[in-house]
DNA sequence: CGTTCGGTTGAGCTTTGTCAAACCGCGTGG
DNA sequence: CCACGCGGTTTGACAAAGCTCAACCGAACG
């Protein structure tokens, strides 16, 4: 109880008091450990549990008549994944592991419980739903104006800034427990052309494909080609703190 | 005070009580008219206020190095603009008005102080981003994976079914007060493409741009053709609803 | 009546997709 | 230990989608 996943994520937001850190323990129901590739919530289904990854990755993605799926956003551990849907009935995106990972599953009304009685954890709940909505942004930005290249550097960047947070030091080299299918899942393109461009960052110095992992050459240049500025990973923290602790 | 914008479009998502119509309203300083083209908030400015759109069309958007601009979301009378990025210290992106348009501007401080005060303005809020946030999905599976002509036809159908909540009354005849640049700069798309999209959906029967309104010929085919599925506008608003009154 | 702005159209080019083959590391079973 | 197959990556040839540039058109407006 004294290190549940949602508390220790959480901390890092605000300095919880010992009231705040029990009432989101209490939220918590068991962890559970999921193999690679299954499906947490089918879109469709009601909206009333929201996760957050203990450990592995995950992903939300909506799949097309065509058969082919769009990729939303990948989490990783620490995340919180289904916030964006607390206000719909049904969910409007599917959640799959993509790798084996614990989850800790809660359901919505332990939430709304906490939402109405402290402040200081709603607006954390908040500031949780602004940054998936940030990261979405991106997401647009990066589908609708950058080349194939650009979009992959910019992946990449992003990757490695948000580990960087994780893991509060900086990683020139990053484990990819899944294939190129889908980067171009997320981007937007076809693995073939995934490959290409991994092809061009390396001739440029860049970054590299190698073996399971993605080795980044110049970071700085890498952000620069990308246009990557990671601002929208960077929350306001005060605005929390300053919160009446009720 | 009786219908400021705010308590009009909130009481759209529950039947709101005196105390907080009061609390709603109070937020409320003076609406500014704007003429068409006002820059209402730069990228990287603080972001310490947030907008209701009382008249009028904006957007917002973000501005590349190449020049050109990726807009984000179109606002319509009635809907709130800047919540998205209540939790970070600087605006992620512009925001502009479209056409001459009237904004009730709020201060963040302000917001927090409902936010103390109200579970359900607060829910009421959350569901205001997860609707953003729903929008901002489809923007990215429609830039992601649909042609040009799919992606067009998306747009007219989530314009429509977007006025249609705002009119509640369906319209096949949409007024577009902006040239097809803009739409470009939404889908991701030049305007020469946009013009001979709209010439392919035209041959199709499915809608076309006559002088300076989209017209559909047949919305049922239209949605069909842009796999649309209007899920995402739709909230839950009992969750709203059922939230203690405080 | 001329100018301007947005929309339309065509020609040629660039980027990305498609399809198929080759390749490569790895695990499995003989 | 080797042959095989498998999943994922790479490459090449070609096709399709979308972009660029430029010309043209038509309506609105001075």
């Amino acid at each position: 109880m004294t290190d549940s996943c949602i508390v220790k994520h959480f901390s890092h937001y605000a300095n919880l008091t010992g009231a705040e850190r029990a009432l989101l323990a209490a939220l918590e129901d068991h962890p559970e450990e999921l193999a690679a590739g299954t499906e947490i919530r089918s879109v469709g289904h009601r909206a009333d549990h929201f996760f957050t990854m203990t450990s592995g990755w995950a992903y939300s993605y909506r799949m097309l008549r065509s058969g082919d799926q769009q990729i939303l956003d990948l989490y990783m551990p620490g995340e919180v994944m289904g916030l964006r849907e607390i206000a719909f009935e049904d969910s409007l995106c599917g959640l799959r592991t993509l790798t084996d990972a614990k989850v800790c599953p809660f359901s919505q009304s332990r939430i709304d419980e906490v939402l109405a009685s402290s402040t200081r954890l709603t607006r954390i709940f908040m500031l949780v739903m602004a940054r998936e909505s940030a990261i979405l942004v991106e997401r647009v930005i990066n589908l609708g104006r950058r080349s194939a290249a650009e979009k992959l550097a910019h992946f990449i960047a992003e990757l490695q800034a948000r580990l960087e947070l994780i893991h509060e030091r900086p990683e020139n080299e990053i484990e990819l427990p899944f294939s190129q299918a889908v980067i171009g899942d997320i981007l937007g393109i076809t693995s073939v052309h995934v490959s290409r461009s991994f092809r061009l960052l390396k001739e440029k110095g860049l970054a590299g494909f190698e073996r399971d992992r993605v080795v980044i050459y110049n970071a700085a240049a890498l952000r620069d080609y990308a246009d990557f500025d990671r601002a929208y990973l960077v929350e306001d923290q005060s605005w929390v703190e300053d919160a009446p602790v009720l």
